[in-house]
DNA sequence: CGATCATATTGACGACTTTCGATGAATACG
DNA sequence: CGTATTCATCGAAAGTCGTCAATATGATCG
């Protein structure tokens, strides 16, 4: 597997790509799968231009309340949920809750439908998956 | 498994434990492994008391320099480093690099170990696996 | 269309983070 | 012992983040 550098660059795109379309049509699926080319990351020292978008996406998650949001989201009825179904949970304003869930769609963690008034929210099963991957297989240097 | 809330306060103990222990003996391992009680995590919706610990760790590398760390350290002879090999790769102040690996070694992903003048860092492999596996093997819910 | 409801955005505030220069602590060398 | 070296800590400056009240957007219903 030398496909190192060529997966990264996917990975930078992903995470460009996931950002900018923040406003746009929440139908379009973040494809988080990508996620898993961040591996190469580990098979030598990273630079700066590299360990930029992987902690992008850490950040994302290193948060107590969007850690709850995933897990709420999850088990909810059809795994998915609306910003009305969450913010009583979490004891947090509307405006709080929608912001962190920007974030977690903004990082591929989440897709966002809206039908009728309400914007439903679903986690991006593989994504996570996929993030898992990235520190649980990362080869150990070959000692 | 039903341990959930036993493995749980584990956690808690753990991280808690590792920055106790900040200051003192080196030689202690940080017994990362318990990360893995995290996953329960996902076995039913957070609480707030249960995220605070596990973003905690998301947190920790949550970083670029603090991923470059990990990557560096890693990737250096006999897979450890002190402060002197760090900062120039980075590009960064002695006082910052030094603060980075304090919070790492906190979340438990780094070992520090004193030889001499210098100060040895290096990275707790099964640390990084179990926490991959927090994301990776949660179980979805049974849908 | 006007009212209402669910959500998104804005603006502001306090808290935390990243970074550095300066200083302190501990070890080794002569 | 005094000096040099290696690292940790402190204090400050600049930036980022989480939170909410107020407001805007956008869809639905009468």
């Amino acid at each position: 597997m030398n496909t190192t550098v060529g997966l990264f660059i996917e990975v930078r795109q992903y995470v460009a790509y996931t950002r900018a379309m923040t406003d746009s049509s929440p139908a379009r699926s973040p494809a988080p799968a990508d996620l898993a080319c961040c591996l190469p990351t580990f098979r030598g020292p990273l630079s700066a231009e590299e360990a930029e978008p992987l902690a992008a996406v850490f950040k994302a998650v290193a948060d107590p309340v969007r850690l709850r949001l995933l897990s709420l989201i999850e088990h909810h009825d059809d795994a998915e949920a609306c910003v009305c179904d969450l913010t009583e949970p979490l004891g947090l304003s509307q405006p709080t809750v929608s912001h962190h869930l920007k974030i977690l769609v903004e990082a591929g963690l989440l897709t966002r439908a809206r039908r009728g008034r309400w914007s439903y929210y679903a986690v991006v099963g593989p994504a996570l998956e996929e993030f898992g991957t990235l520190l649980r297989d990362h080869p150990r240097t070959e000692d």
